[in-house]
DNA sequence: GCATCTGAGTTGGCAATCCAAACTTAGAGT
DNA sequence: ACTCTAAGTTTGGATTGCCAACTCAGATGC
């Protein structure tokens, strides 16, 4: 009874691969973190089609990860804005693992682009791997799978 | 001089996403983590198509992420295997950080479906986010983006 | 008061991807 | 000699994605 016995699809990496899972989500979500709110500027920021954009927000509005408000700024029209819900904002930890696997294998040569700093105190911000007990988890750490009730099995044919 | 002057896709962020943004490779290194490793046995438990599978293993390959291995057991033909490299096994902070998301906003009725454990106490591994001065940071942590040398900047049309 | 501009999409035609199923190749078992 | 299995590759059709052009409504300009 091995991790290949359990059904794909019903693990929570995949739940949200789900969503993320595409060229452009993950980085519709940077933006939006970034604050960059407005269709036109998530556009030609992103480089992406136009249509796919108008699709992706509306799966992340869907999800929950974001909200569609329309809003009207002094003797303007009014207009909408994209801005992440708390559960969008939660995503930060994963945006943050990606950029920290990016900067230490994928940066050019002149290094990785940008650092993220915590404004309070001015230090760099990273993610970390532990165990409850406060044990650093490393690559060489040995870890298990520990079925819990939402787990599926797989039907065999 | 913001965010949005800046060119998304030389973004660590954007530079991973690049290899892991599809539905499929996620998918494929959370199943080599989980011991996995063998072509029929990748296909068969993620239902992905076999000449879509052979792509996303080649890609891995080519990134560095994933070892192609002629391997031979006692009184068996010889077989093919893929082994994460230890750039491969740093993703592990994102699959966490995967999974920690859609643990608690994407599980169904019955909960997530597994919980990943230190092997060595026993207790439950999760990701953290921490400035480098030990503050922990939170969704509503106020965060600020940094420019570093591999920036580069957006040129005007 | 009519034409223009701008933001926020939608539409249509073409190209790339994906999928399932069939085919290939090579070594093992019977 | 025939069959089986692992690891792909090939093929043809369906889906998705891309780009550019179009729509539409509210401001703005003349």
């Amino acid at each position: 009874m091995g991790w290949s016995d359990y059904d794909s699809s019903s693990c929570s990496i995949a739940r949200t691969a789900e969503v993320l899972g595409d060229r452009w989500t993950v980085l519709v979500v940077r933006d939006l973190f970034n604050g960059v709110r407005r269709f036109d500027a998530l556009q030609s920021h992103l480089g992406i089609a136009r249509d796919v954009l108008a699709k992706r927000l509306k799966l992340l509005v869907d999800e929950g990860l974001v909200e569609r408000r329309d809003y009207k700024a002094e003797g303007e029209r009014a207009r909408q804005e994209y801005v992440l819900t708390a559960a969008g904002r939660d995503l930060r930890t994963v945006l943050v693992a990606l950029m920290d696997f990016g900067d230490k294998h994928r940066a050019g040569v002149d290094g990785p682009p940008v650092a993220l700093h915590h404004r309070d105190c001015g230090e760099a911000i990273h993610t970390h791997l532990t165990c409850d007990a406060g044990h650093p988890i490393d690559t060489t750490t040995r870890a298990e799978l520990i079925p819990l009730p939402g787990a599926r099995l797989l039907v065999q044919a």
